[in-house]
DNA sequence: AGCTCGAAGTTATACGTAAAACCTCAGGTG
DNA sequence: CACCTGAGGTTTTACGTATAACTTCGAGCT
């Protein structure tokens, strides 16, 4: 009666269940490995499936990788999780690898704040592949020193070493909303650019540059601000309050600095978009929570995320990834419309 | 000169420090691992830590996972990263497993959408604990069925078989906003509830009630909605389109439903807080991107997964974890005012 | 009958690490 | 001098898996 502990109800292992089903430990790893096609005879292979499924037996992941060497996992190095489309990406990654059993683990790369760790030694178990945003520049040194497929999201097609690539296309995004506010009238513009120095918000810039470069008569100036709705607001508030003729329409380079731009607008008594049109980028769900809503380009974070995945996945099995970028397209909402008369 | 291919860069492995040392594996093992005071000489453990340097070794942690029969990474479960709480208590957990030497592994529980997958077979390593936010309660029962230490996050006291807990004091944050708002002069109230069956929004109810319930003359009512701008906004037109007399003040389980509730106000000509108070809760970036910016009450989300790891740690330790319950804060903003006069 | 051959297994081994058990030898002790 | 002791190592083993190499045996062919 004073059997005081359970002697630990240790997890069964290959041999456990190679005993339960009367054969030798080799033989369930044939079985379970799939590679018994004329090794086990069916009802043998019957006979271990159901020992397997008895015992509630599931390998062993640690000994599986020591053995094979590979670790079916990959990293995700990203700048910060609490940047929305991030979160989706990852969340379109851990899909498609779930899917193929695959583990994801997250890097997300130091803001500067904190002492810039290592990639690796933030992954625990030992990676098979790499998935980078460009975004997070400061983690690409160490990555491209690892000889490890590396898969870029959304990055400058001339950086080299690199496995796969899967890219948005921005520039495209970023043409269509400066063709929707030239449509709309609009001639003076402001480029409210992200500070971050990453090939994505270069190829936003020089997308709207070359736009307004084809139509006579338009001007631009571009303002860059940290991506936040504070830095936002208190770029633009400066920018307006610059001397000469204010521009009428506020193209942003992502929804954040959008909701700041509104909000400067408010403040100096201007109204969106009646006097001040503003665009966003990224389609994040604060585009649609913000009064008015706003107009912007949607991406499709969670494609990028299964994208990247899947092409990590071919490249590890040989076959390089197939190229070629996802359209995004314009969400037109409430911050755009015609200029003012005046 | 046909060296074809290099022969694997093989990384390092004990044996190879060893080596290089001009030791045995073994007494590689005994100084990296640290036990080795008065087992090796302090001029062998140098020449040991300079090849490690050397070459640089990594031990692999598949093997000594394998080895010790831990893996020293922790599952946190999480309904969705692309709530930005969730992803700030990721950041925090990690932060804190990274300084020493843990790996966080996400399981976001599928939210309805596809198949309930296994949390464990998500996990791509065998796990040493798991850390559970009690809004992904689908997950909740298969954790409980393996016996690893289970810390939970803002879950109820009454719930079993939990190792440690780290709460917030949610009642004490509704109360703070409630009590705002009667302060305001506020009398008749609607709650915007999240429709979500889980710990943390049934206090959120519970405080309100019982902090109205000691004040004479107040009257609440009570609305669920799913927990996104839309259904928050469609929630609050409806209650507000109700026959009697019309709440002055809306209280939000969530900034998300704050923000509908806002919109729905304008929708409806009601400025905010001149005609409508409205107030939030969690303090996302959304509080003050949104005009007028929300009174919230802000969440310390990152010290949320920092204690909730370090509660992990100590349990794996041996050591009982410290109980007690995180304060929050009222921030009062533009979306709260004195009811109107009428 | 002697032979090969394929089906259906089994035995043996390696992956890299941690740690228990063992070994060696100089110096101190009775 | 025989004996113990402890410092400073080394040898060995086990963790659980996947797979190469081997075994066994009955059927088919010449």
């Amino acid at each position: 009666m004073t059997s005081a502990s359970q002697p630990a109800p240790a997890r069964p292992t290959s041999r456990d269940v190679a005993r339960a089903a009367g054969v030798s430990q080799a033989t369930v790893s044939l079985v379970l490995g799939g590679k018994w096609r004329g090794r086990v005879s069916e009802a043998t292979a019957e006979r271990v499936r159901a020992a397997t499924q008895d015992l509630g037996y599931r390998p062993n992941l640690a000994a599986r990788s020591l053995r094979l060497g590979r670790t079916r996992t990959a990293l995700l190095v990203v700048p910060a999780l609490t940047n929305e489309f991030f979160a989706r990406v990852y969340t379109g990654a851990a899909a498609v690898a779930a899917e193929h059993d695959f583990g994801v683990v997250l890097y997300p790369s130091p803001d500067g704040t904190g002492p810039a760790r290592d990639p690796f030694a933030s992954a625990r178990a030992a990676l098979d592949g790499v998935i980078a945003s460009s975004m997070a520049a400061d983690a690409l040194d160490a990555l491209r020193g690892a000889d490890l497929p590396l898969v870029m999201l959304d990055s400058d097609p001339a950086d080299t070493g690199v496995a796969a690539r899967v890219n948005l296309d921005i520039a495209d995004g970023m043409r269509q909303v400066t063709d929707h506010l030239l449509t709309l009238g609009h001639r003076r513009f402001l480029h409210l650019a992200s500070a971050i120095d990453s090939w994505t918000f270069a190829v936003r810039a020089g997308a709207v540059r070359d736009t307004l470069r084809a139509v006579p008569g338009t001007s631009v100036r571009t303002v860059p601000a940290a991506l936040d709705v504070r830095a936002g607001r208190e770029a633009t508030e400066h920018a307006l309050a610059a001397p000469g003729p204010r521009p009428t329409a506020i193209i942003c380079d992502d929804d954040i600095l959008a909701a700041g731009a509104c909000k400067a607008a408010r403040r100096l008594g201007l109204r969106v978009p009646d006097d001040l049109s503003v665009t966003g980028f990224d389609d994040l769900a604060l585009a649609t929570a913000v009064e008015p809503e706003l107009t912007t380009v949607q991406l499709p974070a969670e494609q990028v995320g299964e994208r990247g995945m899947t092409a990590l996945l071919s490249v590890l099995d040989g076959c390089p990834a197939e190229p070629g970028s996802l359209p995004v397209h314009l969400v037109v909402r409430g911050s755009s419309g015609p200029p003012p008369r005046s």
